[in-house]
RNA sequence: GCUGGGGUGGCGGAAUUGGCAUACGCAGCGGACUUAAAAUCCGUGGCCGCAAGGCUUGAGGGUUCGAAUCCCUCCCCCAGUACCA
């Protein structure tokens, strides 16, 4: 007990003061480089993420909301005896600096790095455990030229290409927008409705990969985010089917996507979108003029005006005829803008009686519906009131008729087989990635365009095509880029002769597609890193973040992934093995932080307040991680008062004196938490594990008073009570371990195991209820029988009151727990 | 509309497999200490009722000895998505 007599000659501390401790031990952490993470350790490595930050200016209270929780399950893991890798960088790439410069007239670029600092320095205040050596920033050239260089690889495998697509197009910021930067039709900037501009553009061809994308076997993935993954690649099973055109002088067949070829008979007209190749060769003469104006009024109307749920579909006819390959019936091919250009073959076989759109249709321009499934509760001999998706058996469809619906699909398909009319097909929602933005603050697509030699990559050598500076950023619509003559003129790697380069930039998301494997070995400046630190490190064990990036980011790094390996870069099929979606951090009044509601909590006011362990316990404890929720810090009180009460409890002498049963409920306790506070962990339920050790040191304050625990059993509930709160509030923890006279550092200890042994009670309190309702309680051993409980419970006066002096129906007992008596 | 998540005290929230509803906190109330306040500590703690007791997990119904938890119908909130053939 030498440790503890130091302890009761030392002068009592003062009181709990955050700020000087805190300092203090940030310094010590980085001067004693405990955070470094090095590969060559005898530990099982453990890769924890959390999503690397945009340098918007300040960390905000959402930051910390991500990355403090993020930190303590990384320290966690750390005292389980993982060596853990717990990285950090910047997403520095984006509109948003270039929006500065154009507001302010100030330089993307130190933008960017003023922000990093800023933010850099905010994020030591947190106390997170970082290893700053591996730092990331995605506009440094050391980063970028390994993401022209992923650009390469993907080009040399044929899964970058370039093709002329429609954009988002905003008219008041005159530039493109991403998809996620379109809100409703609107752009989420200036609120100007988007129109869509053809430009020719980069993609990447994440469909190759649709098919293994949809699969998530072996993921330990939050449900919603695969569910969404697998909507929003939305893969549809069905047939495409070959229409000839009835027109003079038109060979090539319409051909159209449907998932439902059982209803081939019952086409009464073909829909073609106004975009439709097609449209010009077919059109009738007479009907020319009105569907030129169709045409150019569907492309003139804004996302916004097309997305109108409660709009009358519009289209007209074209004049031509479409013959079904199944019946030889000659129906009239219509174009109408609800038939989209971009999904399936932007062609459809029209059946107004089994689809809601187009029976609207066919009623709003008179057009036949015929049914082709009996059903029990729709006289089909009447005119539909609506359309009707499944039906009995087939009617109206010459040999097929009587066929039962279930299995009609299929014999049309197989008959569309045989007869070379149509095969069975498989579609997807998803479409390539457009990479191009014609934005300045962006890595340069590393490309060069030669008149004589076309489109060829800047050799591996001559990268990193780096972004030049001093650039006008007045929006023109075209890519800031093209206006630096100097820059964008360059002689062809091939034939030597004038070329011109690539002046549109890569997609930020790009940059963050890959970020998880620079992390791995930063410096690397032949790779972008090497096989060893990769086949250490990779995959991502644990990724912490926003539920946001659920279609964009977290499916972009998976196709990044899945080509990488097909490269022989990377080995497994996927890049993070568990993903954790914390919520959204609202403010006091429950909405999303916004200074114009100035409902914002600012982290740099609590921390100089309250210190940054009980802001990172305040953000821990106020609700599920997963849940995230209304953030105010009226709570704080409740984090400070456990704080003191920790600092006391620590500071303390151990009793001396002891007698058994105080000492062995004590160590029950304290093992109990130690198996709850575990599990929690592990599961990142943080609010019950502070719940936890909050009752552990009241349980501590109260066993003080009463007295009876005996010296070592007080030191060793007190340490575990430390080592338990080291993860999530690493200062004061690191300041009691060393006050309490043991070895820097308190993070570099073995998590505390726990005695299941001494976690079971001898004594359990049994409840008894008359028909349900609790009536009594009683004491008994662990292990008593039903029998015990039984005579226990009608030795109660109470309960002998309710179950009066009939014999009991029946009497439920669940060992250790309840007993009840039905009368 | 579709998909996913959620609705529990004045507030944030807790509750293995159906088994003590409201753990842990905030706010409140009462008390101790103090000239006083702050801080700290102790107690109290859903609603109705003097009490016995009754009621209570968005609403209604069901299954069960027993339902916040399972089933059915409906309402509301949040997120994503939007004519995907």
């Amino acid at each position: 007990m030498d440790r503890e007599d130091r302890v009761n000659e030392e002068p009592m501390l003062d009181r709990y003061n955050p700020h000087s401790i805190e300092t203090k031990w940030r310094e010590r952490w980085a001067s004693s480089g405990i955070d470094r993470v090095s590969d060559a350790d005898d530990r099982p490595p453990f890769y924890a993420l959390t999503m690397f930050p945009y340098p918007s200016g300040d960390l905000h209270t959402g930051h910390w909301y991500i990355i403090a929780p993020s930190d303590a399950a990384a320290r966690f893991r750390r005292m389980q005896g993982y060596n853990v890798l717990f990285p950090i960088g910047f997403d520095a790439f984006g509109l948003p600096a270039e929006n500065a410069a154009i507001e302010r007239g100030v330089d993307p670029k130190g933008w960017t790095y003023g922000n990093i600092d800023r933010m850099r320095s905010q994020l030591r205040t947190m106390g997170a455990s970082f290893d700053w050596d591996r730092e990331v920033i995605t506009c440094d050239t050391e980063y970028y030229r390994w993401t022209q260089w992923w650009f390469l690889k993907l080009y040399e495998r044929g899964l970058a290409y370039r093709s002329e697509a429609a954009a988002n197009w905003c008219p008041g910021c005159q530039t493109v927008l991403a998809n996620e930067q379109v809100i409703d039709g609107l752009c989420e900037r200036s609120d100007d409705p988007v129109e869509r501009r053809f430009l020719t553009q980069w993609f990447f061809r994440i469909t190759d990969y649709a098919e293994e994308l949809l699969d998530f076997e072996g993921l330990d993935w939050p449900e919603p985010i695969t569910t969404m993954q697998r909507n929003w690649i939305g893969r549809s099973e069905g047939a495409t089917l070959h229409f000839q055109v009835d027109v003079k002088g038109v060979d090539e067949p319409l051909t159209v996507f449907t998932t439902r070829p059982d209803t081939v008979y019952g086409a009464t007209f073909m829909v073609i979108a106004p975009e439709h190749p097609l449209i010009e060769t077919i059109t009738s003469m007479d009907q020319r003029t009105v569907v030129q104006s169709y045409v150019a009024a569907t492309s003139r109307a804004s996302e916004v005006e097309r997305l109108s749920t409660e709009r009358e579909k519009t289209g007209v006819f074209t004049g031509a005829y479409a013959i079904n390959p199944f019946n030889g019936a000659r129906v009239p091919i219509w174009t109408a803008d609800y038939v989209l250009g971009t999904y399936g073959t932007g062609a459809i076989m029209a059946v107004p009686a089994h689809d809601e759109r187009d029976f609207e249709f066919a009623r709003q321009h008179g057009l036949d519906v015929v049914p082709v499934f009996d059903h029990p509760d729709i006289d089909v001999d009447k005119p539909l009131e609506g359309a009707f998706t499944n039906g009995e058996t087939m009617i109206n469809s010459e040999a097929l008729d009587g066929t039962p619906a279930n299995e009609a699909i299929s014999v049309v398909v197989a008959r569309a087989e045989k007869e070379g009319i149509g095969t069975g097909a498989i579609t997807y929602r998803l479409r390539d990635w457009l990479i191009s933005r014609q934005r300045y603050w962006g890595a340069p697509i590393p490309i060069i365009h030669c008149d004589d030699c076309g489109v060829i990559p800047v050799p591996d050598g001559d990268l990193p095509v780096v972004l030049p500076e001093g650039v006008h950023f007045e929006p023109t619509g075209q890519s800031p880029l093209t206006q630096i003559e100097e820059w964008v003129s360059v002689k062809c790697p091939q034939c030597g002769s004038g070329a011109r380069r690539e002046t549109d930039t890569l997609d930020t998301f790009m940059c963050s597609s890959w970020y998880q494997m620079r992390y791995v070995d930063p410096h690397n400046s032949v790779l972008p890193f090497s096989k060893e630190a990769g086949s250490h490190w990779l995959p991502v064990d644990v990724y912490t973040g926003g539920a946001e990036h659920a279609v964009m980011h977290l499916l972009y790094t998976r196709f990044f992934w899945k080509a990488a390996r097909d490269m022989g870069i990377v080995q497994g099929r996927e890049p993070m093995k568990r993903l954790f979606n914390q919520g959204v951090i609202l403010g006091p009044d429950g909405n999303r932080m916004s200074k114009s509601r100035g409902n914002v909590v600012a982290p740099d006011d609590l921390v100089e307040r309250y210190g940054a362990d009980a802001f990172r316990c305040q953000l821990m404890f106020i609700g599920p991680w997963d849940q995230g929720g209304p953030y105010n810090p009226s709570g704080m009180p409740g984090i400070v008062r456990w704080l003191n009460r920790l600092w006391t409890v620590a500071t303390e002498s151990s009793p001396d004196e002891g007698d058994g049963v105080a000492s062995r409920e004590l160590a029950a306790a304290t093992h109990r938490t130690i198996r709850d506070v575990t599990s929690d962990l592990e599961g990142f339920r943080f609010n019950t594990a502070i719940a936890r050790l909050m009752e552990l040191t009241s349980t501590l304050v109260r066993a003080r008073g009463t007295g009876g625990v005996d010296s070592a059993t007080w030191v060793g509930s007190v340490e575990a009570l430390i080592l338990m709160t080291a993860p999530l509030a690493p200062h004061i923890s690191e300041e009691l371990w060393e006050h309490r006279g043991k070895s820097y550092s308190v993070h570099q200890q073995a998590w505390p195991a726990f005695d299941e042994a001494l976690v079971v009670e001898d004594m359990v309190e049994i409840v008894v209820q008359v028909n349900g309702k609790v009536r009594d309680r009683l004491t008994l051993p662990a292990d008593a029988s039903e029998e015990d409980a039984r005579v226990g419970a009608l030795a109660s006066e109470k309960v002998r009151g309710w179950v009066g002096s009939s014999e009991p129906r029946r009497v439920i007992y669940v060992p250790g727990k309840l007993l009840n008596i039905v009368v």
